[in-house]
DNA sequence: CTGAAAGCGCTTACAG
DNA sequence: CTGAAAGCGCTTACAG
């Protein structure tokens, strides 16, 4: 093996240069060959890809990135890692977007607009090939700063009217409505809305919540519990005793994500509340678990999967400068029915 | 706002040698004191630091990182993303890098050693600044690529007696023996150990396990019941109707993950099995819920925030060019018993 | 303590 | 279809 005499600073890596020279052709038609680009001769493309291959080589993304003023890198912005709905839309964006040669960047947010603003600014620093936001609820900010970048941009988890804002969810407005509804048509008519977090999307739950009752003439604020904590199976279970204590009649408890469901499932059990039997309980998102659960959660289970997938296809049709046909596309939910309800 | 005017190709974007001019300064400088680099005029650093925040100046990290042959981004390659565990890991990880301006990249192997090997080529190609890596189980050509790259590398999660091999984590032996003990200890004969998965660590718990089983004259190879796929809720209840089917006499079950633990024990509860009266029930990482169910669930409590933070700190010191005292941090668990043993 | 020159490894126009 | 030149935006030695 001969140790290549390069003039200074050698970084001991194998550049395209070499690989032209190996394949007798110019470093530019070695670049174009390698990248696929159309209008080289197939006997050179041969060549260079052997002469890559034999070297070793793997081009530099810096290098690359510098002189095309763009990355092969998609950030995916996500508020938390911890619900296991972002994780399933992450590896399904990852496993679409990989074999495009596209790298998977992950953000998290932790629901804060700032701290989004921040990762924004950092990734789009990066020149990025693209961008995976959850909604459309952040700082002014940080919207201009997507727009004045003009990378493409596709939006997770909601829906929306808005025309050149592309995007790929559910109406979380009537999953939150169909859900309500179910309790209705069962009989229910003190149906509580516990939540969480108290995002975006789970507030847009709860005006489907709202909108149901009130056609039902059913609605009543006071059996709304709120709570802006962190969403967990312990706090399912806190203020499912907190709603009982204060609302001891209530029927039915639609929890805004399947972990506070799931907690207060268990309370139940603990305390020898009786479900359905005395009060319905209710999920959303149908996480890992909750068809385990005594007795089995009813819940509504969200297309997460075909979402990163969907939402990743979006995206390398916007890269390729391509103009999608529908900018909002609705991929559903579904309404599971199990023992709780 | 004026436009400057380039010769050729212009980025739109503002860059060093623009904040440089508005400084009075030289490119170099700018740079010097843009990265806080010792040797420069307080004056002129205050001076730059001025000019590039009134310009809002972002340095380009790909122009950086092909000029210096080191990025800032750290790679972090957990198995999977749907263990809460590596989750807690990488929180921990990226908010101890973030403050000193390195990046935290995620990768995601699914325990296997290809991927992997496919995931360190492609991310040592982006000249990180440093590396982590779960455990030490991995290809030949891995543990290469590694080693001949020379960025610094912190293995997470187990701990080694080879010297110049960093790690932070803790005895995977040493807590599954622990554990069994307890349970022996309560009285139990008939221990099962239920697993899935089966990764190196897992099989480390394992071997604890068994080393106390023989300790005591207690081990009996048809209570291990091993299950390759990955580990679930779900999961856990399917493996102890199998387990209890065939060792209808065993008086307590061990689950390898928490997960499993917790299907475990929603099964006993809808077969009306008593917990711990008739079989004792333990887990091991101490996941969310699991203190939640009915009865709580005695399981080991691992340092895994711990462990991002200790493992990040000591990378950043390798990233330094400082040799750590203690190339092996053992950070240890903590035996948390509840309702079900 | 400061700077002019060269270079990192690639791709973008521009020719032919 | 192929290539010589220039440039992307920064930092690394080397001087002074």
């Amino acid at each position: 093996m001969s140790t290549t005499e390069r003039k200074r600073r050698p970084s001991g890596r194998i550049t395209l240069n070499e690989v032209a020279q190996a394949a007798g052709v110019s470093p530019i038609t070695a670049s174009r060959a390698l990248r696929g680009e159309r209008g080289v001769a197939a006997e050179l493309v041969a060549r260079v890809q052997l002469a890559a291959k034999e070297l070793g080589y793997v081009p530099d993304p810096a290098a690359r990135a510098l002189a095309s003023q763009r990355s092969a890198q998609v950030p995916v912005l996500v508020p938390l890692l911890s619900n296991a709905l972002f994780v399933d839309v992450l590896e399904a964006v990852h496993s679409t977007l990989q074999p495009h040669g596209f790298q998977t960047l992950i953000g998290v947010t932790h629901y804060d607009p700032e701290q989004e603003e921040q990762l924004l600014k950092t990734y789009l620093a990066h020149r990025p090939a693209g961008l995976l936001l959850t909604g459309f609820d952040r700082t002014e900010a940080a919207r201009q700063l997507v727009a004045k970048s003009g990378v493409p941009c596709v939006h997770l988890m909601e829906l929306t009217q808005a025309s050149g804002v592309y995007c790929v969810g559910f109406s979380q407005h009537d999953a939150g409505h169909d859900l309500t509804e179910h309790l209705v048509q069962r009989g229910r008519r003190r149906i509580a809305f516990v939540a969480a977090q108290l995002d975006p999307r789970t507030m847009q739950r709860a005006e489907g919540y709202r909108a149901c009752l009130r056609a039902h003439k059913l609605y009543d604020p006071r059996l709304e519990l709120l709570s802006p904590q962190p969403s967990s199976i312990r706090l399912g279970g806190e203020l499912l005793e907190d709603l009982l204590r204060t609302r001891p009649d209530v029927d039915a408890v639609f929890f805004c994500n399947d972990d506070l469901a799931q907690g207060g499932l268990l309370a139940a059990l603990r305390l020898g509340i009786e479900v359905p039997g005395r009060t319905a309980m209710a999920g959303f998102n149908d996480l890992s678990g909750s068809d385990q659960m005594v007795p089995p959660l009813t819940t509504v289970r969200t297309p997460r999967s075909a979402i990163g997938t969907a939402s990743a296809q979006m995206l390398l049709s916007l890269m390729r400068g391509e103009k999608p046909s529908n900018n909002s596309v609705d991929l559903g939910f579904e309404l599971t029915v199990r023992g709780s309800t």
